[in-house]
DNA sequence: GTGGAAATTAACCGGGCGCCTAATTAAATT
DNA sequence: AATTTAATTAGGCGCCCGGTTAATTTCCAC
């Protein structure tokens, strides 16, 4: 039983389900079955087990999104894959966006998911750019796209239990995962056919 | 002065800005100019504050929106200015929609977000089937739909300063609200186009 | 099997939290 | 002017929070 794992395993679980603040340093060793005190032998404090928890969530994103970038295919190709990539991970982490969208409503760690974040933006108005050569125009249009497919996908994510209440069934589903993933990339299609990029 | 009043507004401020568990009730009465004992005067407590507070805003946002939707013009005319209301009501309430997305994230007060958000959804719903009879088919893609643009609003307020320094300009300021406007717009226009919905 | 480092533990601490009480002042009613 | 009611206050209470300490156990190289 490695402690610091299990700590670290504690902590998204409850910092996604119930928040940073929320959550006791007490909870989450219980949680873990690991003496509270171990959790400041493996962590400076509390901001730093968020820390090192965003550290490894934002490690395997990008892990994963330059896995899919890298890969062959036309860049729309690329696109329609990052996008699949993304919400699986979001599927497989489901503690990551709600953490991640908590933090960055505004508070202590904004801070720390911009540094994260921001490489990942720059990126991707890249890709669009390039995909979309009407975008470009005053690179407006281009961060406006961005933001709405951003959106798309997180929203869904961040409800959480919310939305399965209000769609009246489970909205991490196989099913419903991959409706969710063929509407976004249905989007993407009318935006492609607006903009005439690509050769899709 | 007004007390009930100024206690509300600090506590909304607040917890826009950093959230329900990181604001303390004497920070709020601090912020408000008030004796710390009123709170409990007024408000039941911490949670009932919250509660009203969540009141408050889905009250006025309800009357927005009943406004919009009951006045003259075609369905695709009322779904355009639905954007521009819920746009300006987020625009000139920034704390709700970052309140409203944390707490709807999970946790202790999923519940009440749920009983105000519910029938805005069903009733988004049900316009949407009405205004684009394919998105009808199985009742899935008017879902989807809701989901995206309420995703593709939120999503630019949510996010408050962090959009700023990602964006390197104010998110807030007329020009960017109207280009997010126009782009939401025009995004609604292509799926208008597909769909085949209404008679724009 | 012994020494030393790494891992784990029980017990504790000051501080700040949400919340309450009892008394006082201001306002309204008669 | 007297009396009732509403609004406001200072002060404090108990609890639990994040964080610490010093001692103990486990591990492993030799």
């Amino acid at each position: 039983m490695n402690a610091r794992e299990e700590i670290l395993r504690a902590a998204e679980t409850l910092f996604g389900e119930i928040g940073f603040d929320a959550t006791t340093t007490r909870e989450i060793t219980k949680r873990s079955g690991v003496n509270k005190a171990l959790m400041y032998y493996y962590f400076e404090n509390k901001d730093g087990l968020l820390d090192s928890v965003l550290e490894r969530y934002f490690a395997r994103l990008n892990e994963i999104l330059i896995e899919v970038v890298e890969g062959e295919g036309d860049l729309r190709g690329r696109l329609d894959r990052v996008i699949d990539a993304y919400v699986d991970f979001l599927r497989d982490n489901i503690h990551f966006s709600r953490i991640v969208q908590r933090e960055s409503c505004g508070g202590r760690h904004m801070e720390r998911i911009f540094e994260h974040l921001s490489p990942l933006y720059k990126a991707s108005l890249a890709a669009i750019q390039e995909e979309f050569p009407a975008a470009r125009v005053g690179e407006m249009a281009a961060r406006q796209l961005l933001i709405s497919f951003y959106g798309m996908i997180v929203i869904y994510f961040n409800m959480g239990p919310l939305l399965g209440k209000l769609m009246g069934t489970n909205p991490l589903s196989k099913k419903n995962i991959s409706m969710r993933k063929k509407h976004i990339h249905r989007m993407l299609d009318m935006v492609a056919e607006e903009l005439g990029g690509g050769q899709t």
